[in-house]
DNA sequence: TCTGGGGTCCTCATCCTG
DNA sequence: TCTGCAGGATGAGGACCC
């Protein structure tokens, strides 16, 4: 969400200016668009409470370890960020309105939104529900407009019908899209023609390129490469030993304007998980053993509502003293069942702990394949019994689609004050 | 500052098998 | 039968992204 917010001062000939699509650079070429929301949970909460336009606003968790997960831009100006602890955002900015956020709400505009981008060409390829790739080549004929013109209508289109607004970028790749989006933000839109795309880039810090986090950035400035052309001068091989050889090749093509990368509308999910964090420490075995549970409901739920199995359970417990590990087991067979998971996560947490306090649980089930596929036979008798489990639980999955998420779950979960 | 939750990808180590 | 090797599968952890 706008990581590289900010145009440089120097770059500014980029901005699409005045009526859109007219006063623009030279966007032939720049069918890669990508479309973010600006301050999107913030901006969704803001539609029905618009005395709060021109205040600091920030959608964030009730809890103690909350993280801020959207601000808008007069919050943003006393320094509050997405993913900010709420302690410190509170201490920078006491004075905003702290909202929590609307389960389900920003799932459905962006529905809205994408529902637009899809109307306009089929190459849309999501990243979260905020923002978006889109592959406009093929479309501008039938649209008769140019790839900045797309962006006009699609600008336009979100704030009309969704009230919310957008930034565009456009490029010839789409890491230099995402890149232009950034800097468009807020509610504007930049177009790098593709002849410039080098030397856009080369004035940027290496932290603009996409791998590039806080650990590669402290690694990359230890040998003085601090801008991406630096990178992009510095022989491949170096780069490949210093990094490794995917990040190193990736960082070298990317900082030479390369990236082969063309938007894919539909990517299969690699694994699904849950996770949680207790407000405080838990050392209670049982109790951890009944957030398995709920956690590998949630989970298996999942994996039924998106049609697939997993044969890899893995857990991941983070300790009082941030100390993280990761479990996992591969199942002689896939399965998309509660009880398997919560077997195999329990006995993982039994093995891998020993009554340490801990901060986070979480459970993920990987290898996933659709359900259409075949199973591996297995005399298990586990494995003989789950097919009365995963009724039970696919039964319990129609009484929450009328009643609502984990209206049914085993008796253990239940509290003894009565939940 | 004191660090969420949902993911992906990469590297390295280890084990197993032919 | 033993040894060495290569390659695949698996597991753990780190970095990164939104």
């Amino acid at each position: 969400m706008g990581s590289n917010a900010g145009l440089p001062a120097t770059l500014a000939r980029y901005r699409v200016t005045g009526p859109e699509a007219t006063g623009t650079p030279d966007d032939t070429g720049c069918g890669l668009l990508h479309v973010d929301m600006d301050a999107f949970f913030a901006a969704v909460e803001l539609r029905t409470r618009p005395e709060l336009v021109h205040r600091p606003v920030v959608v964030a968790g009730a809890g103690p370890r909350s993280v801020v997960l959207s601000a808008n831009y007069p919050a943003r100006v006393y320094g509050v960020r997405s993913a900010m602890p709420v302690g410190a955002a509170r201490r920078l900015c006491p004075h905003a309105v702290y909202l929590p956020p609307t389960r389900g709400l920003y799932g459905e505009v962006s529905r809205g939104v994408m529902a637009i981008f899809r109307e306009l060409t089929p190459l849309v390829e999501p990243l979260s529900l905020d923002e978006a790739f889109l592959d406009v080549s093929g479309a501008l004929r039938r649209l008769g407009t140019t790839p900045a013109g797309v962006g006009a209508m699609i600008r336009a289109r979100v704030e009309a019908e969704h009230g919310i607004s957008c930034s565009v970028g456009a490029a010839g790749v789409k890491f230099v899209a995402k890149l232009a989006s950034g800097m468009a933000k807020p509610d504007g839109m930049v177009v790098v023609p593709v002849g410039e795309t080098v030397a856009f880039l080369h004035e940027l810090p290496v932290s603009a390129l996409w791998g590039v986090g806080k650990r590669t950035q402290e690694n990359l400035h230890r040998v003085g490469l601090e801008t991406i052309a630096d990178v992009a001068k510095t022989p491949l091989a170096r780069l490949r030993s210093m990094l490794g050889t995917a990040l190193g090749e990736h960082l070298h093509a990317l900082a030479n304007g390369r990236d082969e990368r063309g938007v894919v509308p539909e990517t299969p999910d690699k694994s699904i998980g849950a996770e949680r964090t207790f407000d405080v420490d838990r050392a209670d075995r049982e109790q951890l053993a009944r957030e398995l549970l709920d956690l590998s409901f949630r989970v298996a739920e999942t994996l039924r509502a998106r049609g697939v199995r997993g044969r890899t359970v893995s857990i991941k417990v983070r300790f009082a003293d941030f100390r993280t590990i990761t479990r996992a087991r591969t199942l002689p067979s896939v399965t998309d069942v509660a009880r398997d998971i919560h077997a195999t996560a329990v006995a993982l947490f039994t093995e891998s702990t020993e009554g340490e306090p801990i901060r986070l649980i979480g459970v993920r089930v990987e290898g996933l394949s659709g359900t259409g596929e075949p199973e591996q036979l297995s005399f298990d008798a586990v494995a003989a019994s789950a097919p009365r489990w995963r009724e039970a639980e696919v039964a319990a999955d129609g009484v929450s689609s009328r009643f609502g998420a984990g209206t049914i779950r085993p008796a253990s979960l239940l509290r003894r004050d009565g939940e």
